[in-house]
DNA sequence: AAATATCCCTAACGTATGTTAGTTTGTTAT
DNA sequence: ATAACAAACTAACATACGTTAGGGATATTT
């Protein structure tokens, strides 16, 4: 009888919402079924839900932690004694740094979220509206300061974020520089973008 | 009996494949039925079938459609004799163009083609590389001409692409900025990203 | 070794989906 | 008015999906 292999750190519900991850970013939520993601884990598919409660509730599982773990940098970044210059580059250091090493949850997070339902919906999407509204702060913090170009805050912030979403053709493509260079690739264009016109 | 109504130059197949883009934009192509569609244009699901194949000609012909677009246009646009800092710029302005007033085709485009079915799949990807390819090359002679800031060229290309589909929250946000303040602030951040460093 | 809890299996259910067949209704041309 | 064509309808198909029920196997605890 196949058994779902784990060692002994990881539980077998964190190894199902892992392979979770990988499929639904492969094929999208709705066209991974229950029956590849069993395949993929070892077992059949009634036998998941030993672990889990439902389809979606992987999807909550993915989303809310990668929603929780830019929260939580968000505040902590938010309470240093830097520039707001400064603030905004180690934030996206950060999502750079996700993008590269968790790439299936945080894609997964920024592409499928459509599909949750509606308390956990309405709720993720007033998240993600509220963690852009504290980024836009910063830059609009870091304009009067000077450090920044006098822009649209909203703006800039939909581009850096999407910007780093680009990292996806990074992970499909054959010839990859190397993760460091990518970033520091990243931080020139985008950083150079927001530094002031002389 | 409902009919599909048209005016006088648009084909009822034509109104069909907007609707699926509209559709598939804010479902996703496996979540929307073609009894969804069949409902937003007046009409019983099986009575499409006589305008269309199936639900995957109408992805094609969205996929298809919008590439091809882009493609004439750096055809277009790498024939000009201009700087290749300027042809950046002008391809970036059109990406922007069409992201605004071609938003559900452009989108769908971006996001749904892994949906494609395999002849036409690979087809895709395909015209996707090369375009990309194309757009690196314009890049690195402005590096060489020292119009562009020494960086991994398509590193370059895939931020700018990305960013450029972050409009997609400009769409769905409420408090808009004007298209004409959201394109110039796009090309200030991104051109600005570009421009070599003193 | 026995008892208990955990994990997995087979079978099946109800529902939704893309699509086809055949028929009827509406429009256009003779 | 009537024939011919286009476009809609109803009914139904096969398939795929998420999920549940109940029983058997394996591991864990006593």
């Amino acid at each position: 009888m196949a058994r779902i292999k784990t060692d002994n750190h990881t539980s077998r519900r964190e190894v199902i919402i892992a392979k979770a991850a990988l499929l639904f970013r492969e094929k999208g939520f709705k066209a991974a079924s229950m029956r590849d993601l069993a395949e993929s884990v070892g077992v059949e598919a009634a036998s998941l839900y030993n672990h889990i409660k439902s389809k979606t509730e992987l999807l909550h599982e993915l989303c809310f932690g990668v929603a929780n773990r830019f929260m939580q940098k968000i505040e902590e970044v938010e309470q240093e004694k830097i520039p707001a210059a400064e603030k905004i580059e180690k934030l996206l250091r950060f999502h750079i740094h996700e993008m590269i090493h968790h790439y299936e949850e945080v894609y997964v997070s920024d592409r499928e979220w459509k599909h949750l339902l509606d308390p956990y919906l309405s709720n993720f999407q007033n998240q993600r509206r509220i963690y852009r509204k504290r980024l836009a702060a910063i830059i609009e913090a870091g304009i009067r300061a000077g450090e920044i170009e006098p822009i649209d805050a909203p703006t800039a912030v939909l581009i850096l974020l999407h910007a780093v979403s680009g990292i996806e053709s990074w992970h499909r493509s054959r010839y990859k520089i190397s993760a460091e260079e990518l970033e520091n690739n990243m931080i020139t264009i985008l950083v150079g973008g927001l530094r002031p016109r002389k």
